[in-house]
DNA sequence: AGATTAACATACTCACGGGTATGTTACTGC
DNA sequence: GCAGTAACATACCCGTGAGTATGTTAATCT
């Protein structure tokens, strides 16, 4: 296209970009992967260019560390106060947490362990545990608390594997989601998310209900 | 180390070279991934060279596409005597399939679908289909028409979603077996793989027979 | 209003690895 | 036993993209 050479627009705003750069870094990555996704994409997608990234993070893969950080504290920060309400029985509870942290379509949601899922895993073990740590592991903790505060009202048996139960819960329900939101034109794999989403509640809860 | 120009040894085995080339490869895509897999350490861990790869597949993908299919044969060929004996009832066919499926340690198993939940996914879609389509979709598939076959004989509610709790069932375990066997020095993460595998079918069994 | 530094842009380097072009040697048929 | 081809090995090409070095301009301080 000949650029005119018009030099790039120049603003300024320290404050903000860095938080630009997470949401537009996150928006590619999912979009590409990580390693297929280029710097120069990630400085487009924010209206910048890969000068900037640099002056924020040292390297490729601390900026994704950032993305997995910041958008964690996100998710798990619009579930408190259901981990706090004390009112509503744990049955209640593990269902509205569960509901809220997968059936949100916004980026919070999947395109984050899309990409740990992804290249991450393996060649990047550190970002890996951090994500698993921080991410699913706390989510099946959780969970699985909930599950032993129900068993102690009463409206669990005792004798069911917590632990494991919610491990599986959660697994489960996120690779379905992947995959429906990874192959969303394979007519075979895409069901309703929120049918999932239910039926994986109920599932978990009718088996730690019935009487063994 | 200053190789003596000692050419290679020279060994020509037309037929068994594909299948080693096949070995190979999924050892060295499990280990390091796809994209960070070369195609020199493929060529080396088969005792050969690039050129002998590029003999016999057109490309990566080519090659990775070969590694799919004759994996999957094989792991679903040891399973069709399960499907067939109509002997036992389906809870224990589906006991069967499910251990079968996923406690087995060699190579049939994991290293695959680990693979192509990483960065196969989103650059090769048609790659990845055709995973999806003959096996995680194959397999629980399988499991819904065994639960189907449970609920005519009255083994099983016959309300229950036999589909999503087929799903359910197979991308939980999957997804639990990955994460063990990629950080087994993640001391929270690691338990007994048998103690989630029968956490898991009783857990779906549980569901498929309490009374709602 | 000039100096200084922070916040970027621009231009370049350089390793890496998929693919290719070409050589070399073991078989196979005749 | 000798072409001819298949089954490899060897050497090279070349795009790609992370990281760097350096230039440039806006804000800030005095």
């Amino acid at each position: 296209m000949t650029r005119p050479a018009q030099p790039l627009r120049r603003e300024r705003r320290p404050d903000q970009r860095p938080q630009e750069l997470l949401e537009a870094a996150l928006d590619v990555f999912a979009r590409k992967g990580y390693r297929a996704a280029r710097l120069d994409d990630v400085a487009e997608a924010a209206g910048v260019t890969k000068g900037a990234i640099y002056h924020y993070f040292d390297t490729k893969e601390e900026l994704l560390l950032g993305v997995v950080e910041h958008f964690q504290d996100v998710a798990f920060g619009r579930v408190e106060d259901v981990l706090r309400d004390k009112t509503l029985p744990p049955s209640a509870r593990i269902g509205l947490l569960v509901r809220r942290m997968f059936s949100n379509p916004d980026r919070t949601r999947g395109e984050l362990f899309l990409v740990l899922l992804r290249d991450v895993a393996h060649e990047m073990p550190r970002v890996h545990h951090r994500w698993l740590r921080t991410g699913p592991m706390r989510l099946w903790g959780l969970i699985a608390s909930l599950v032993e505060e129900g068993k102690e009202a009463g409206e669990f048996r005792a004798d069911a594997d917590s632990e494991v139960g919610a491990r599986l819960l959660v697994s489960g329900l996120m690779l379905q989601l992947i995959w429906q939101q990874h192959a969303p034109h394979l007519r075979e794999i895409t069901i309703d998310e929120e049918r999932v989403v239910n039926a994986a509640v109920e599932l978990f809860l009718a088996s730690l209900r019935s009487v063994g």
